[in-house]
DNA sequence: ATCTTGACCTAAT
DNA sequence: CATTAGGCCAAGA
């Protein structure tokens, strides 16, 4: 029973796929949002490597997870070589130049959690 | 066990 | 306004 450990909630990995998999179709949210629902404001780069670990989580949209800037930093981690542009555009998300048209406006920003 | 890298962010210069 | 530096957490060599 205690062979099990990367299944804890306790695991910051599943904290994040948790926030991501909360995020809406057709909407995008930043890696600092999420470090800071779950309460590590300064750990966006911890969450980033998450999402690199999440591909195999089919319910976790990384597609969905920009920088700050609203780039598609993640992009080159995607199979093939526009995976994720073509992912967004699928959900209505235009991206111009490897950034998110109207990024503002469907940026989605995670409940903390408390 | 130590060092380096990584899909980042904020603050200071 | 643009650039640089530091910090954070986790995984691989």
């Amino acid at each position: 029973m205690a062979t099990n450990v990367t299944l804890d909630n306790s695991d910051f990995f599943e904290r994040v796929y948790k926030v991501v998999r909360k995020i809406p179709h057709g909407r995008v949210t930043t890696y600092g949002a999420i470090a800071k629902s779950i309460g590590a404001p300064q750990a966006a780069r911890t969450v980033g490597y998450a999402m690199n670990a999440s591909h195999n989580l089919p319910d976790v949209p990384a597609h969905r997870v920009v920088n700050r800037n609203g780039m598609l930093t993640g992009k080159h981690h995607f199979p093939g070589r526009d995976t994720m542009q073509r992912l967004l555009a699928q959900e209505g998300v235009m991206v111009e130049q490897d950034c998110v048209v109207n990024f503002k406006e469907l940026l989605w920003l995670p409940e903390p959690l408390i």
